[in-house]
DNA sequence: AGCACGCCGACT
DNA sequence: GTCGGCGTGCTC
């Protein structure tokens, strides 16, 4: 028997199927150990096949299957094949999505403990009373043991000592057992959520999406009007049905408080999946769920690959969160995953959002999705009032801490009422740069072309971007004065601010230097909503779905640094962020503020924002995009090509611009813009980076598909070329 | 992606 | 004369 194999090298080179033989104990979607070479690897059998064309002295034996049973199914395997084809990336990377990271290089396995069992059938008094006098220890071991039966061998160990517990086994006073045990994460969560009656808004936006006949509905709910609950009653509706569903969160942080009521309803049938989970963790949710014993999981985008079968329900909920798509190999969206398994297993596919992504809109105004509409917040408050403040007056005024006038009174009276108040600021670290008051000049990473970050926690600058970290300088690099300025406030700075402002409050930090550690974001939040802190200051992470009842003020620091991207989708994001932000305030009894600070107090964006008023906002948006074609009417091509090698990234991207200028000619109809330049970020990790960008309209992916075809050939040894379409970021 | 094989510069 | 640089080809 022959079998095709994809090997675990993800590289375009290798992208193909090689042929092996073996007798038996592989099927379809086993995962095997292969020699590669003069290596050995892992792979995944794609197909069994009775014959090969290969000459039949080259071809070599698998040496052995990895698991029991085949780790991919049927429909993962074509789900891979989907992937591979739409995100343009190899088979071994869209492979290796289905797959915990930790499972591949075979360190994670099930994990054993061996148990002490009392062996009930040995005179325990007799042995009780053989013991002479000065054994202590095995006596206390011993009568432990008999009042419990049973436990952990490593506890007798710890406890009682190992000698005394050999002993007594030597004595045959117990039996060694060995026995699974299952890494469950987030053991101490306690399960809880009580059940509540839906209100008719809610009612009805289960009934429509369970009776449409559309795949997907978008629940379009202002923050606070219960979505939560909906998605509840849709996964206890179709568990009830004998299906399973996945339900996704933007963020690692958002997991525990789904899971604690998703825990209290469905007791084990719900796993957690995320990359924030210790290996073992993630190894035995991962066969709870391939295994059929965990019917319901709850996770961030990668969870969308979950090894279940039969779903019924898929729910993405922030769906216009950017978190959704892929930023690195596979770039895959979240909600065409999720539409490709809808498809297969006949499922449901949920959406949810107060500020849907341009594109879901359209979508549900085109009818292709079923709409629903929460048009309340459920304990009936208003949404918090907001203030926008000018910073250029505050400038002017000779204010130079990152707190206007009117945020520094509304924290001061937020805090002597004994409320809770959330800063959001979206640039961790210290400050932004570190400037040279004498020459100007900004430190920089050796190896990308970005300003480093000052981080103080570490006393060192660090590059955002390929993570180098340099001692911090006390001169500069250029000039060598000793006169440097922090330039740009970050989380850091803003804590260090607030504490000589407020020194008596606590504050509490969350950005991605304080949540590295395991369940990081969970302890933070737990702190906070514990009111152990008097403020919570964060980048991003903070902003989405929190419920922190005591929280009636939100300071927005620098509502316009995502306004000011180069981004088609920069007011799009700024929208979200801002109503998304703003939502953490106020969500109990007592009215909520935000304050929101600004260089732009007048922009129509921030405007509309603080309205709520998303469908004007929508309207607004749409127009612009078809007008200047940009999505959703087009998709954003992009070629990106990096090099070591300056004159030879130039010369490669030069070639491929030449060779799609043909194809540019022959559909210039198609296209809405077409142009080769050096990449905004012009070096990361000491690769130049050039690309050559195009619009093309919708539907056409023979084009891309082209567009592919022709500058993947130029991907080789001393130039990196990859294709990205509508990606999130164009740096 | 790795690794082996293969052709041109600075060393004992 | 060799040791070793890394440019190209191959992996069922």
């Amino acid at each position: 028997m022959y079998a095709d194999v994809i090997v675990d090298i993800a590289h375009s080179e290798v992208d193909k199927i090689f042929e092996y033989s073996f007798e038996s104990g592989i099927s379809k979607g086993s995962r095997v150990i292969v020699p590669f070479g003069n290596k050995v690897i892992e792979g995944i059998v794609m197909g069994i096949k009775e014959k090969s064309e290969y000459p039949p002295e080259r071809i070599k034996r698998i040496i052995r299957a990895i698991d029991d049973v085949p780790v991919m199914d049927e429909e993962a395997l074509s789900l891979a094949e989907y992937v591979c084809r739409t995100c343009y990336c190899t088979m071994a990377q869209a492979l290796r999505q289905f797959l915990p990271s930790e499972m591949r290089k075979g360190k994670v396995r099930a994990k054993n403990v061996s148990v002490a069992v009392l062996n009930e059938n040995a005179d325990l008094v007799e042995l009780n009373l053989s013991l002479k006098k000065t054994a202590v220890k095995q006596k206390l071991c011993l009568d432990y043991l008999i009042t419990n039966k049973r436990a952990l061998l490593s506890e007798l160990n710890k406890t009682f000592g190992q000698s005394a517990v050999k002993a007594l086994f030597d004595k045959n006073a117990f039996n060694l057992l060995e026995e699974k045990v299952v890494r469950s994460p987030y053991k101490e969560l306690e399960a809880s959520g009580k059940s509540v009656e839906l209100t008719p808004s809610q009612k009805k936006a289960v009934l429509s999406v369970e009776n449409t006949d559309k795949t997907v509905s978008l629940i379009f709910g202002v923050t606070g009007s219960g979505k939560t609950e909906v998605y509840l009653k849709l996964i206890s509706d179709v568990i009830k049905n004998g299906k399973t569903a996945i339900m996704l969160v933007p963020e690692i942080a958002l997991t525990p408080q789904m899971l604690r009521q998703l825990r209290a309803r469905f007791k084990d049938s719900a796993a957690i999946l995320h990359s924030g989970l210790s290996a073992g963790e993630r190894f035995d949710e991962w066969w709870r769920i391939k295994s059929g014993e965990a019917k319901i999981v709850i996770g961030a985008r990668s969870a969308i690959f979950a090894p279940l079968s039969n779903i019924g329900l898929i729910i993405i909920d922030e769906e216009h969160d950017g978190s959704y798509s892929s930023e690195s190999n596979p770039r895959y969206n979240t909600i065409d995953v999720a539409k490709f398994r809808a498809n297969y297993y006949g499922a449901k596919i949920v959406l949810g959002s107060a500020t849907p992504s341009i594109e879901s809109f359209l979508r549900c105004e085109e009818g292709e999705y079923n709409l629903c509409r929460l048009p309340e917040r459920i304990n009936k408050k208003p949404l918090p009032e907001v203030e926008i403040v000018d910073m250029k007056k505050e400038v002017r005024r000779g204010n130079n801490t990152p707190f206007s006038a009117a945020l520094k009174e509304e924290l001061d009276s937020c805090l002597k009422k004994g409320n809770q108040a959330i800063i959001f600021l979206n640039q961790r670290g210290y400050s932004k740069t570190v400037i040279c008051t004498e020459c100007g000049h900004v430190q920089k990473c050796d190896s990308c072309d970005v300003a480093l970050t000052y981080h103080k926690d570490e006393d060192a600058l660090l590059c955002h971007y390929c993570g180098a970290k340099y001692k911090m300088i006390t001169n500069c690099t250029e000039c060598g004065s000793p006169f440097l300025r922090y330039g740009g406030f970050g989380t850091e700075r803003v804590v260090a601010e607030l504490n000589k402002l407020f020194p008596q409050a606590k504050i509490l930090r969350m950005d991605r230097d304080t949540t590295q550690s395991k369940e990081g974001h969970f302890k933070i939040l737990s702190a906070f909503s514990e009111r152990k802190a008097d403020i919570l200051v964060g980048t991003q992470m903070i902003a989405k779905g929190h419920d922190f009842p005591a929280v009636t003020l939100v300071g927005i620091l620098d509502a316009d640094m995502s306004l000011h991207f180069s981004d088609y989708r920069s007011f799009e994001r700024t929208f979200q962020l801002l109503t998304q932000v703003a939502g953490r305030s106020g969500r109990a009894s007592e009215a909520g503020k935000v304050v929101l600070q600004t260089y732009d107090p007048d922009n129509y964006v921030l405007n509309q924002a603080i309205k709520y008023d998303y469908e004007n906002f929508y309207k607004t948006e749409l127009s612009i995009r078809k007008a200047t074609g940009f999505p959703p009417f087009t998709d954003i091509v992009r070629v990106l090509i990096s090099s070591k090698d300056e004159e030879n990234g130039l010369a490669v991207t030069k070639a491929i611009y030449e060779e799609l200028k043909i194809v540019f000619n022959e559909n210039r109809e198609s296209f809405r813009f077409f142009g080769c330049m050096k990449a905004p970020i012009k070096k990361i990790q000491d690769k130049f980076r050039y690309q050559v960008l195009m619009r093309v309209i919708c539907d056409r992916k023979d084009i891309l598909d082209e567009i592919f075809y022709k500058s993947n050939k130029y991907n080789g040894r001393n130039a990196s070329v990859f294709l990205e379409v509508n990606p999130n970021n164009l740096s």
